[in-house]
Parts: C-alpha cells; sequence; structure tokens
DNA sequence: TGTACATCAGTGAACGCGCGTTCACTGATGTAC
DNA sequence: TGTACATCAGTGAACGCGCGTTCACTGATGTAC
C-alpha cells in the first residue's frame, strides 16, 4: 500500500471534526458532501469509501462533537466547578460564531427531524451528559432532585444561547446571555462567585 | 375582476398561515414553494405575485406564527396563570407534532442562519413576548428581576422542548418535560397547583 | 340590452443550480519472483 | 537487485432530482360604449 497504516482512519477522522464544526456553524442542510471534503483536503468522490451516506457522517459527528463538548465540561469544572462551565457555555463569543459553541444548541431543532437512528445518538449523548452534569451540583440538592435540575440546567443553556442568537443588537443579545447564567446558576443552587468572569 | 375585493388578501394569508405550520413541522429548508402552494390549493407559479421570495413569506409567517403564539399565552393565562401556559407549553402532545408547538422552539436553530432582516422579525417578537411574560410573574418578584426571569423562563421552555424532542423513547422525553416545568415554575417563583393538569 | 375590451389572480413549462450518490479510473506503493 | 503485478485511497465526470425563480399565457369578470 502507498498509504501508512491508519492513514485511512486519519482521514476519516479528519472528515468527521471537519464535518462536526461547519454542521455546527452552517447547519447540516446548510453543508453539502462536496463543500466538506472539499475543505478537508479532499475531493467528494472518495468521501463513499469512508461513509455509507451523509447521514452516517452527521452521527459520526454528533458522537465527536459530543465527546469534546463532555471533555470541555470537565475541564471547564476542574477550573472552577459548575459556574465556571456555565458562563463559558454563555459567553457572548459563542453568539455569533456558532462554529465554537454547543452542538446541541445549534442543531437541536434540525436534528429533531433528522431519522430515528441519528435522534438515538444525540438524544442518548444528551442523556449521559445529563448524568454528569448532575453529579456536579452543590451537596445540598437532595439526590431525588439532582437529575430533574440537572436537566433543567441544561435545557435553560441551550434554549437562552438560541434565542440570544436571534437578536439582532449585541445589547438585547447580551441580556438574554446573563438572564440565561443567573437562572442556570439559581436553578443548580450554586451561589455565583463572580459577577463577571 | 372576476375575484371578489380582498380575494388576494384572504389568499395571501392562506399562504402565510400553511407557511407557518409547515415550516414549524418541517423546517424552513425542509418545505418547498411548490410544496406549500399546492397545499394552499394553488400552483406554484402564482408565488411570486404574492410575496417577493421565499424568504418574505418565512417573514410574514414567522409574524403570524408569534401572534398566534401571543394570543395563545394571553388565553393559558386567562384560564389559569402562568402555571397553565407553561404545562400547556410543555404538554406531552407538543412532543412529536411540532406542527402544533412553539414556533420559536421549532426554528430558532435554524433561524440564526437566516439573514439579518429575518433574524429581525423574530427577535423582536421574541423580546415583546418577554416584556408580556414578566407582566404575569407573581407579585413577589422584585421588579428589578421581572425581565432576567421571564426570559429564564422561556428560555427553558425553549430548551426544555427541543431536548425532549431529541429523546427516542417516551419516558426519557416524559421526564424531560416534567423537568422543564419543575424548573421553569421554580424560576418563575409559581408554587405549582397541580401535580398533573 | 348586447358586444368588445381591459384587468389581473392564477397557471404551468422552463431556467440554472447545487445536492447526494455512483462508478470507471489513476497512480504510488508493497509484494512476489 | 530488478521487474511485473496487486492493492486501494483518492479522483473527477456524470446521474437524477428538487429547489427557487421567471415568464408568457389563460380565462372569468367588470367596464365602456
Amino acid at each position: 500500500m502507498r498509504y501508512d497504516k491508519g492513514h485511512k482512519e486519519a482521514t476519516r477522522q479528519r472528515i468527521v471534526e471537519t464535518a462536526a464544526a461547519r454542521f455546527r456553524r452552517d447547519g447540516i442542510g446548510g453543508v453539502g458532501v462536496a463543500d466538506l471534503m472539499s475543505e478537508a483536503g479532499l475531493t467528494h468522490g472518495g468521501f463513499y469509501s469512508h461513509f455509507a451516506s451523509k447521514e452516517e457522517l452527521v452521527r459520526a459527528a454528533i458522537q465527536s462533537a459530543g465527546e469534546r463538548g463532555r471533555d470541555n465540561f470537565r475541564q471547564r469544572v476542574a477550573e472552577g466547578g459548575l459556574e465556571t462551565w456555565i458562563r463559558h457555555y454563555l459567553r457572548s463569543e459563542n453568539l455569533h460564531d456558532p462554529g465554537r459553541g454547543c452542538h446541541v444548541a445549534a442543531l437541536a431543532g434540525e436534528l429533531a427531524r433528522h431519522p430515528a437512528a441519528t435522534r438515538a445518538v444525540i438524544g442518548k449523548r444528551v442523556a449521559t451528559f445529563v448524568t454528569e452534569i448532575a453529579t456536579q451540583l452543590p451537596t445540598a440538592v437532595p439526590a431525588a432532585k439532582r437529575r430533574q435540575v440537572a436537566t433543567g440546567v441544561f435545557g435553560i443553556l441551550v434554549g437562552s444561547l438560541q434565542l440570544a442568537r436571534l437578536m439582532g443588537d449585541a445589547p438585547a443579545a447580551a441580556e438574554i446571555l446573563e438572564a440565561g447564567i443567573a437562572s442556570a446558576l439559581k436553578l443548580a443552587g450554586v451561589k455565583p462567585k463572580a459577577a463577571r468572569a
């Protein structure tokens, strides 16, 4: 063979990561296979030696983005607890660069209309992510309520980021982000340490 | 003229309402102009005597859906206060029939990638809707916090409905809806009157 | 009252384009002899 | 060591299709005379 062992797998990974970023930025329907392959430095014809369909790439991209999101969560929590992650999730830099923000916030509406096989992937990831959020809630939150609270916190983050992105002017968007942070902290039972972070 | 005065305006309204329902159900990119016109009992050629572009119809449909959403809000609040509206917003019937649910939850992600002129329409509607929610919060919520709380409540409703729609199995989806209701009520400072409604 | 004409909401064929997908091919390399 | 062949990741032309949009046309009616 003319390529290293593992070369094809590395190419596949490159396509998946390119897709994860572009889908978040432009939507799944907004990015074509040819565009994606070209961005990964390839031509579109080879796509189907890596994936059976665009939909299979969508599932791989969600999986990859989900892992990155979880790693980011762990890192932020390690830095400064749940509050640091919440403020990072709703930081204003994410507003007009959806390519950098949470893939769930960027794609949930669109994914709800995708095939069940794809919804299963994102649904499962969301469920396990909520479980992980629950472990990081303050000890004062009773065991029976932890999962419900964690679900509410993630819900408000997703919803707030989306609402903020609809706002044309920066002050209105910033107001929504601030409200989202305050509400998420209140719900989680976290006393804000910093007014700005 | 062969048609009543007001006939064309009535046709336009019919197209707008058809579009509002279909966009919610299938996404904006998921419904074509020809499909829409056919559902309204017309052929696609006449579309451009009503609208300059599909994007102009999108704006009209958002406006129309927003008015319906506001009217629905007022009706539910009149029936049983904020709690009744919150429970109605996250009722399980909305789960797999996005055509009936909130257009913001169904389309926010997609609209964030539409032209500024379109985002301006939905952004303005969301802002005035949040103002209206704020007027319905319990009197115990201090004036300085009312807008922030109202924003958080709407954010959690939008986010929770979207997350629930990603879940494949009914129990997981129902759990998210319940968590969204409980969190929204807690945030709003409303003591739940009914465990089920 | 009867006829010719203007109006205009709606029709349907056609356009250029980009999409997801297919497939015969290329060409650099490892392997066999 | 040198030559012939097999491998296979990647190439690029082509496909059928549906999209948003354009435009010459239709035909039922109100109006003018």
